[in-house]
DNA sequence: CTAACATATGCGTCTAGTCGAATATGACCG
DNA sequence: CGGTCATATTCGACTAGACGCATATGTTAG
């Protein structure tokens, strides 16, 4: 099985992973958001955020001091997949609903700018 | 999260049920059939089949002295979603396609009955 | 250039998961 | 019943993964 794959399918294997691509899914947060609205600290968020760069599914973008994260735009193949499948998924679970509750209210407030 | 949510996602998260999968999604499969696909110990499968089992993506069905395992039939839900996206996904990879090959020569063969 | 802030990485520790080998369970047959 | 075959479970060793904490990198502002 190529190395991706299992990549792929390990970076589901995590609560924080799946948090973070629950919100990353949303659109582009920058990490001070993500840590806010999970209340985790910045160190594991950052780890988390690493994994799933290497595993392709979600993209970084520099802006000035910050950094905003995305799910991939047009990823291909297994990720297109299995992101979609995920999104899907993601969304009747409750914690995970007041998750995105949280960025909501988070990026009201504007960390960041 | 719910504590099911994980197992699911965890379900995926390695390669051995990856390929068990794989195979149970054909059909109804007996587990020394898997053993001669994968080529792996029977423990091996039997421990990776009971954390299917547990996590509701496998059933199993007793046939005198074989046990058939398969993809749960009328799965609801996250279930449903994850294994129907999950079947998707494996269809393009070699390997997995080779395991699919090799059951059904070693089903030819018919090791049970 | 320096200080302050945002993010990333390295390291030691701890836990959870996987493996092989041995053994237990349970069904069938004589 | 006793043996044999199919499958399941247990156990200890090993490994990978997650965590917290300290610190490195990199960016902007003064």
């Amino acid at each position: 099985m190529p190395d991706t794959t299992n990549t792929v399918f390990r970076a589901f294997a995590d609560e924080n992973r799946i948090r973070l691509l629950n919100l990353l899914l949303e659109g582009d947060v920058c990490v001070c958001d993500l840590c806010d609205a999970l209340d985790m600290p910045q160190p594991r968020i950052s780890q988390h955020l690493a994994y799933l760069r290497k595993a392709g599914l979600v993209t970084v973008r520099q802006d000035g001091k910050w950094k905003h994260y995305a799910a991939s735009k047009h990823p291909a193949g297994l990720h297109r997949r299995l992101l979609n499948c995920v999104r899907a998924c993601l969304r009747d679970i409750d914690l995970l609903q007041a998750d995105r509750a949280r960025l909501q209210e988070t990026r009201g407030r504007g960390c960041c700018e």
